[in-house]
RNA sequence: GGCGAGAUAGCUCAGGUGGUUAGAGCGCAGCAUUCAUAAUGCUGAGGUCGUGAGUUCGAGCCUCACUCUCGCUACCA
């Protein structure tokens, strides 16, 4: 959009359920607040909306694991969020939270809007309920023993021990981890978004109209959805922590978090409008406004085609303007993960290195995975700050101020006559705020942060072609007037890091003594006034040994190893089962006639077992670890009396028995030395 | 397997609508310089632009096939 009369810009709320580490900060809260700190500055009207995400299944089961209330857990990692992105320097304009009174209520009259336009589908189906709880079971809220690993602390959606995703239904002997007793299965009503609906009438034309001005991995990413067809999405759960749906008859059931949570957009928009006098239908429901979502790429599906859906479907509210998803960043070479406790923590940055804030701004700018993946390395970190902002900035700055010191007394000296090299400089300055601009509209940070550094490369070079400290006996006046243009220089420099580096913006500030200028000053010849006094030099940024940084990367080791030994037991013992249950199982000795990978498939090969009874067909989950030509002949254990099941069109009648180690290796169970076929196992 | 994104100098990455000698920063080599936290400036070496075909007068950019990496997705009795 052109010229916006407002802009509205949101960051991917954070989930209130663990800390922030610098792959979120990379991906959804330093690109915006650089976009916003830059919009200020040109003194744009803008909301820069930001919340605790508090709803949902994953926050009322840690509550419960520590015995404590949702509400608690959601305080706690609430306030530390929040203090974290203030001492990034990431200033929303609110932070807001979704278990928030004003938030239930905006997102109540959302459902029932749509709720009574008639857009959503009703639908009554059966899910597992706890009779002695009284109430349904989320799929993280049953247990019960993997069909894929037979590990037999699975939950409903997804088994922590082979990471496969499971449906509830799938799992064996499932019980309830509230009670501990078998669920029943129940019928219960739920209401969903016809996503398949839209993706008919408008969404797919939308999200073609952006072929060309959204970034290529969100683009490319929501076609991706769209060929698979969407489809209708519950918007509903039964559970007790969340929005109420203010239906009557619905006691039990909330809305969905992934349904609440962007409402969470709108109502924190109302909660700053509220406490600043302003109208917040304006910032979601003009014409004139551009809507701007920044967040990882894991949140593409719900930014570009779920919430543009559900907005449209109210049908009084603008949609977003871009989309200007990240990728993700690694960190030294590796993936961040929380389970695997590889990541940098925001809050313990901070704490190590609180007058560091800006240089870890500076390296994740310079490296924001904005096309691909990117690495982060503490390296780097050095690297940037020794080379880059001491070396270039810092001491450009300190150039030119203790120059001004010495020969002036701190006192800027007149500009007289300048020369034709002079004016280029200032226009090449001129430029290079005219570049940033560019770079940062279209959200290019990367390269606007390198071209911000240009600034200072600019008065260097300046300070090392015109050499006034060599002229400073015979020609004082062109002193006067080089050093003049190097602090015009600086102060242009103190505007325009601004939205990178703003402690250091300020900072620089103090020394030149001057107040936050507008935008529009940067490259200007006047900035700094004849006479004006600056104060005593101080260098900007100090540099960073080794050994501080082999110190971090020394700790990230340690921290993960320690996490893998936690993670390396074997798995706990099954309940008993008494002879009669272990009975009923017909395990025999088989021989692998023949094997060959089902086509389209990763894991599955089609075996022919004769197993002394008869030949059968077995399908087994091994195409990744085994070659058909090196198992045939092969002598196996057969579980022979398992149903019969149908997998990829293929029946298969029986289960190969396989050793699984902790890291997912499989080993067959053969006969030690060759026996008969059909020979039993006990 | 399907879909999407990526593969460009030693490293990290840029390369609107295809057009003459493919760019930046860092690293490396040489020179200059001393106001500055041995910081700065200039110059230079370094690339068969993943592989193989094709379209074109001309392709890093377009088409097809293939390889590798990452993500989503299906199967896992």
């Amino acid at each position: 959009m052109k010229d916006p009369k407002r802009y509205l810009v949101t960051s991917a709320l954070p989930y209130a359920n663990g800390p922030l580490h610098i792959g979120h900060i990379a991906g959804a809260y330093l690109p915006a607040d650089i976009y916003v700190r830059y919009l200020r500055l040109k003194e744009k009207d803008v909301a820069f909306i930001c919340g605790s995400d508090e709803h949902g299944v994953p926050i009322t089961l840690r509550a419960r694991n520590e015995g404590v209330s949702p509400q608690k857990i959601v305080d706690k990692y609430h306030e530390i969020n929040k203090k974290a992105f203030k001492d990034l320097g990431i200033e929303f304009d609110i932070y807001h939270r979704t278990s928030d009174p004003l938030h239930h209520q905006t997102a109540s009259d959302f459902f029932l809007t749509l709720y009574e336009k008639g857009e959503f589908i009703e639908k009554e189906e059966e899910q597992y309920y706890d009779e002695k709880e009284q109430q349904f079971l989320a799929d993280r809220y049953i247990v019960g023993i993997c069909p894929k690993c037979n590990y037999d602390n699975a939950y409903g959606d997804q088994c922590e021990q082979c990471g496969t995703s499971l449906s509830p239904k799938e799992l064996i002997d499932p019980v309830s981890a509230l009670s501990g007793n078998k669920p029943q299965l129940k019928k219960t009503r739920h209401w969903y978004l016809p996503l398949d609906k839209y993706q008919e009438q408008w969404l797919e034309d939308w999200i073609d109209s952006h072929r060309d001005d959204w970034k290529a991995n969100v683009y490319g990413q929501c076609k991706s959805w769209l060929n698979q067809k969407l489809q209708p999405r519950a918007v509903t759960r039964d559970l007790e922590w969340g929005v109420p749906v203010p239906v009557k008859g619905t006691e039990g059931k909330v809305l969905y978090v992934w349904f609440d949570a962007p409402i969470g957009y709108i109502s924190a928009t109302k909660a700053w409008a509220d406490a600043h006098g302003k109208d917040w239908e304006k910032y979601w429901k003009d014409k004139d406004t551009s809507l701007v979502h920044f967040i990882g790429k894991d949140n593409i599906v719900f930014h570009c085609l779920i919430f543009p859906s559900m907005l449209n479907a109210h049908g009084e509210y603008i949609l977003s303007d871009n989309v200007p998803a990240n990728e993700f960043l690694n960190l030294e070479g590796d993936k961040l993960s929380t389970s695997r406790n590889w990541a940098v923590w925001v809050n313990e940055f901070v704490k190590e290195f609180p007058d560091k804030i800006d240089v870890l701004r500076y390296t994740l700018a310079a490296n924001f995975p904005e096309q691909k993946d990117n690495d982060f390395t503490w390296k780097d970190f050095q690297t940037r700050n020794n080379n880059e902002l001491v070396a270039v900035m810092g001491n450009f700055v300190n150039r030119a101020l203790v120059l001004t010191k010495k020969y002036f007394d701190g006192k800027v000296p007149e500009c007289s006559e300048l020369t034709d090299y002079d004016r280029d400089i200032l226009s090449r300055a001129a430029t290079i705020k005219e570049d940033l601009e560019n770079s940062i509209e279209n959200f290019k940070f990367r390269e606007a942060v390198k071209i911000a550094m240009d600034m200072a490369r600019l008065g260097n070079k300046y300070l090392a072609d015109t050499e006034p400290w060599s002229l400073y006996e015979r020609d004082i006046g062109r002193v006067q007037t080089i050093l003049n243009v190097s602090l015009q220089i600086t102060a242009s420099l103190s505007i325009i890091i601004e939205p990178f580096l703003p402690f250091t913006a300020e900072r620089l500030r103090n020394l030149l003594n001057i107040s936050k200028l507008n935008w529009e000053l940067a490259g200007k010849l006047d900035i700094l006034g004849v006479g004006h006094e600056i104060n005593k030099p101080k260098h900007l940024f100090q540099k960073i040994e080794d050994e501080t940084v082999e110190k971090q990367v020394e700790k990230l080791k340690e921290a993960r190893r320690k996490k893998e030994q936690e993670a390396q037991g074997i798995q706990p013992a099954k309940e008993n089962v008494g002879f009669e249950d272990f009975s009923k199982l017909d395990i025999r000795v088989g021989e692998i006639l023949e094997a060959e990978r089902v086509p389209k498939t990763k894991k599955l090969m089609k075996l022919a077992i004769d197993t002394g009874l008869d030949q059968r067909t077995v399908v087994a989950g091994i195409a990744e670890q085994f070659n058909p030509e090196d198992i045939k002949g092969k002598q196996v254990s057969i579980a022979v009396n398992l149903e019969p099941k149908k997998i990829k069109g293929i029946q298969s009648q029986g289960m190969i028995l396989m050793a699984e180690d902790s890291e997912g290796n499989l080993t067959f169970l053969s006969p030690g030395n060759e026996t008969q076929k059909g020979a039993v196992v006990k």
